[in-house]
DNA sequence: TCAATAGTGTCTGTGAGACACTATATC
DNA sequence: GATATAGTGTCTCACAGACACTATTGA
C-alpha cells in the first residue's frame, strides 16, 4: 500500500509540445531549438509552451506555432499525438505534457524566442540520432511514426507542398517522409483517380528540362477511404531501396 | 489584447475517463455511471478519476478500469483517444482530461463505487441520444469514432470476444461496432488467411443447430498492415480537431 | 537531333465481393 | 429426410505494380 503522501490527487502545469516536419531539399526535416535555460540548458528539444488560463491546449500548440514559424495554426492540420505524463519526466515539477504534430510548407529559417538560443530546421534522421532534453527523443519518433500513418490514411502530404504543386512534388513528400521509391506513372493515375485530393488549377509550371507539369491544388478530402498503400511494410513486396 | 488576469500559465488537475466498451445480446454497450454528487449529480457520465501523486495517465485508466469492471488494464489495450480541455468545460474548476478508450469481452454487471449511485451497460445508440454529464456526449463520440477506426487496421476486434472465440463471433463484432452485414463465406476466408490474426485451437464448439464451429484464440499481431475492408456504410467523418 | 521530365497504355497478379456449393451438426 | 450453421470453390471486377510507350519541353 502506497504511503499517505505518495497518492492522493496532484496539480499539475500541462504544456503543449510541437513536432512541426516540413521537407527542404527533399530531406524530412524537424523544427528544434536549442534551450537557454536550465533544465537541459544548451540542449536541442522541441518547441512548446505552457497552458495558459483562456486557452485549450490546442490554442497552447497554435500559438506555439505561430510564435516559432508566424504560421496560423488554426489553417493547419494540428495533430494530436500523446500525451506523457511520467511523474518524474521533467525535474521542474509535475508536467504533463500533449504532443502535435503539425506539417508544413518549406518555411523560411525560425527566429529564435526570448528563452531559446537559436531554432533551426533538423535533418530527422539527425535529430533521432542525438539526444534531445526532456523525453524529447520518444515523442519525436511517437511523431513521426504517427506522420507516416497519416499520409496512409488522410491527404496530409498535402500540407508539406505549397498551394499550387505537381504531381511529382507530392510524390517526393511520400518518398521522402516513407523514404521509399515509388513509380511515377503508377503514382501520378493513382492521385488523378483519387476523387477529392487534387484539384486541377489549369496552369503548369516549367521545368529546367524536360515537360512542364500541371499545377494542382489541395480538394476538399480529408481522410481517405481506401489507403495508399505504403511499400516496405515489413512484408513480402518489393520495393527499390532509394538512392 | 487578453487582460493580465485572463492569461499566464496555470496549473489545472487532469483526469482520465474511460470509454468501456463491450457486446451484449449483439448490441454495443458503453459502461457509464450515474453521478451521486455534485455537479451534475444524478446524471450518466463516463467513468474516470484525477491523476495521483505517483502515476502515470494511463495509470490513472488503469486503475478506474479495474475498480469499475475487475479487469486488470495493463492486459487490455487502453487507447488513447482526445483531450479536452477547454476551460469552462468543468464547473469545479480548470480540470483537463483525456480519454482512454477501453474494449472488453461481455462481462458481469458493474457494480458502482462509492460516488456513484449506479453503473450499468448502456446501449450506445441510447447514450448517444441522451445529455451525458460534462462534454461526455462528445467524448463518447469521439470514442465510438475512434473504435470503429482501430477494427479497420488492427486486430482489437478480438478483444471484444471470449479467450477462445469463433469465426462468426468475430464477425458479429465487427458486424456490431460497424453496423453493417458482412459475408460469412468471404470474411472467414478473410481471417483465416490473415496471417497471425488467429490461432487454432484444435476444438471446436457445438452450437444448438448446425455444425461446429472451428474455436480460435488471438494471434500475436495487433496492427494489420493491409486494412480489413469497411463496407462505405458510415464513413461520413472528415476529421474532427480534438484539443 | 538528344536528354529529361510528364503523363498514358497495357499486362499481370492479387484480393474483395457475390453467390453457389459442400460439410457437419440437430431435429 | 429438413433445416441450420460452418466452411470452400469459383467467377468477376477493380486496382496495384511493372514497365513500355507517347508527349512536351530546353539545349
Amino acid at each position: 500500500m502506497p504511503q499517505e503522501s505518495d497518492s492522493g490527487p496532484v496539480q499539475a502545469r500541462i504544456s503543449a509540445d510541437l513536432v512541426i516536419l516540413t521537407i527542404r531539399e527533399s530531406r524530412l526535416k524537424v523544427l528544434l531549438i536549442v534551450r537557454g535555460t536550465p533544465p537541459f540548458d544548451g540542449m536541442p528539444a522541441l518547441p512548446g509552451g505552457f497552458l495558459e488560463r483562456n486557452e485549450t491546449l490546442r490554442g497552447t500548440a497554435e500559438r506555439e506555432l505561430l510564435e516559432e514559424t508566424g504560421l496560423q495554426g488554426g489553417r493547419l492540420p494540428l495533430e494530436l499525438v500523446g500525451l506523457y505524463s511520467e511523474p518524474d519526466r521533467d525535474p521542474r515539477g509535475r508536467i504533463v505534457t500533449a504532443s502535435y504534430l503539425a506539417v508544413a510548407a518549406n518555411l523560411d529559417e525560425p527566429v529564435a524566442g526570448s528563452e531559446t538560443k537559436s531554432a533551426n530546421w533538423i535533418d530527422v534522421k539527425m535529430a533521432l540520432g542525438e539526444p534531445l532534453a526532456f523525453d524529447h527523443s520518444r515523442i519525436l519518433r511517437d511523431a513521426i511514426d504517427h506522420a507516416r500513418t497519416l499520409l496512409e490514411r488522410t491527404t496530409i502530404a498535402a500540407t508539406f507542398c505549397d498551394e499550387h504543386f505537381t504531381i511529382r512534388d507530392l510524390q517526393d513528400v511520400y518518398e521522402t517522409v516513407w523514404d521509399v521509391a515509388l513509380d511515377p506513372g503508377n503514382f501520378q493515375r493513382k492521385m488523378t483517380r483519387m476523387e477529392g485530393f487534387l484539384e486541377e488549377t489549369g496552369t503548369t509550371r516549367k521545368s529546367p528540362y524536360g515537360r512542364p507539369a500541371a499545377l494542382y491544388r489541395r480538394g476538399p478530402v480529408r481522410t481517405l477511404q481506401t489507403s495508399i498503400f505504403r511499400p516496405s511494410a515489413s512484408l513480402d513486396r518489393q520495393s527499390r531501396p532509394r538512392d
